[in-house]
DNA sequence: CTGTTAGCGCATTCAA
DNA sequence: TTGAATGCGCTAACAG
């Protein structure tokens, strides 16, 4: 690999020089400059990012944590982010933290010890306070999908009581009345505005909240397989359901064709986040978009306008979900 | 962030011993060795990657090539790779080609100026004869999912003439004689080599290939569809389709399902990939699994142990597809 | 506008 | 077993 020196003393001209054109800053005249660009031509020159790294104390890379590679919502968001930094010959380096607080901590180090000038982080598991610590101590700091108390204006997400508002508004316009609700952990912030913006819809229709129509489950599918099947079970009617997100909701789709339940004649589904999974399910899934892409994107031209001083667009924050009409849900009984 | 000398200075000794502590070089006596290491813990010091990587000419990363991020396979890939390889406590770096010849080139650009140590790359676009030159130029190769003549041992991939085979001899054993094949594009390797795997069983079993049966498509899922609507369109008897990837399938399925066939009774199908889709299908799809995670560990072994000297494993170069067996296919008319 | 030079933080000879 | 010195390739004052 050509170095530095080399093109200096082919093109006649100091390694300063070189850089500069290398780098477009200082002024060099547009003869000397022809003289650099021939040179680093003929010996196919590369600059080092190593070399520039160190000398510049700047990465020109970004940090991604999460929670696994795969699975629709990561590798949504990884392609957002790595998309947009790329256009700016910036490099995105990731770990996953599998929602477990030591491998969310163990990987944050990692990231950090690579010198990574900004870190984008979806963690489930680290605390409110761990967070700060970091925004203070490291790189800045961009966190996805969860709000932090204080960090708000660091923090990317969904309005996610809204997306549980049109979910469940959309079935009561379809005129259903007796509306089951199978949530994610309610200890996990997102999952309880879902429930809330449902709990909204009911209200503002003049309903109320029956708890025993609520079942909190896990965000999985077998989850919301299990869930379905108590909540047939405990034989109150119903004649729709939403589900805190897809997964559960193909798992509750699969409990009720087994118990002979056409949808969306005997029961309407709504999902929630617009997973690939959701357009294969039969009938197809209606459900609510989660724009994570688009997160991811947002998430990178911060860093780009912040970090690397590159004009953007405006800064978002909060991302509106929208409804994705599909099969599965069908006028109501009502 | 503390240095090196800062340690040195702490502890008393030259940076040259600190160094020898921090790798594991050389002989350092355990008293000075501890004297070392409790000044590291005394200043929170962290080597900085970046100055160990310009001086030692080892980036400690690897760049990966990728089609996509999301998706299944490519997420599932990178997922086994960045797993094994960080628990070496190395930095899997990747960029995406799109499939696009410039674009594969330029992703290859822009992982090898990051230094990385060595590159794993599944590229569909690029010829043989740049894998060639790159592989004699650059960082080691690893190519998946491809069988580059010449560079058999540096390619890790599937046996996919025995996966088309192991589906159509299922459908075969199950009694069906006359069977649909909607393939992917022949101008790729596997998709030819697939569609070979079918041909062999029906020959096995005494049967001819009827090209009028034989669709090529392009593996996505419209293509799937449109496939199958000619395929009944010529009218020529069949009892089942093997398609050559699972989102084929899926769209298959969707044309039946319109045109009122039921699944398995009128029409078995089988799918290739055991992408996460297959699994939400209805009925949930019969399938070949494709073990692109394990691939991927793989790739991530080779490196360890070729490029950083860790002994691993022994290489395996070709993984063998298994049948998954779930609903969509059933007994046959013969 | 251009060149000289001193680091960036560390690994690695070579001596001791 | 340890330390001093050199250089990895580049950037960024500073001087001219």
């Amino acid at each position: 690999m050509a170095t530095i020196y080399e093109v200096s003393k082919l093109a006649g001209v100091s390694v300063a020089t070189v850089s500069r054109v290398i780098n477009g800053s200082g002024r060099v005249s547009e003869k000397t400059r022809q003289k650099v660009l021939s040179g680093m031509r003929a010996l196919d020159y590369q600059p080092n990012s190593i070399a520039q790294s160190l000398a510049s104390n700047r990465s020109n890379c970004v940090g991604v944590l999460v929670s696994e590679v795969h699975g629709p919502v990561f590798g949504a968001m990884l392609s957002g982010i790595e998309a947009e930094l790329r256009a700016a010959g910036k490099l995105t380096i990731f770990a996953t933290g599998h929602n477990v607080e030591a491998k969310e901590r163990e990987a944050i180090r990692f990231l950090v010890s690579r010198n990574c000038d900004a870190l984008i982080m979806h963690v489930e598991a680290l605390a409110d306070a761990f967070i700060h610590q970091q925004a203070h101590q490291g790189p800045p700091l961009l966190i996805m999908n969860r709000v932090v108390p204080g960090l708000e204006d660091r923090c990317i997400s969904l309005d996610n009581e809204h997306g549980g508002y049109v979910a469940t508004n959309m079935l009561l316009e379809m005129r259903h009345r007796r509306i089951a609700y199978i949530s994610g952990p309610l200890a996990w912030g997102d999952a309880r505005a879902r429930l809330e913006g449902h709990g909204r819809a009911l209200k503002e229709h003049g309903l109320r909240l029956d708890r025993r129509l609520v079942i909190e489950s896990n965000f999985h599918e077998v989850g919301g397989s299990e869930a379905m099947a108590e909540l047939l079970r405990r034989d109150i009617p119903f004649s729709a359901v939403v589900c805190a997100n897809d997964e559960m909701a193909a798992g509750a789709m699969d409990t009720l064709r087994t118990q002979g339940r056409s949808i969306p004649d005997d029961m309407s589904l709504v999902g929630f986040d617009n997973a690939p999974l959701s357009r294969y399910l039969y009938p197809k899934l209606s459900t609510v978009n989660y724009p994570i892409t688009e997160m991811g994107r947002m998430a990178a031209h911060w860093v780009l306008e912040n970090v690397y001083g590159q004009s953007g667009a405006d800064f978002q924050n909060i991302f509106e979900p929208e409804l994705v009409i599909r099969a599965s849900a069908g006028p109501g009984p009502g």
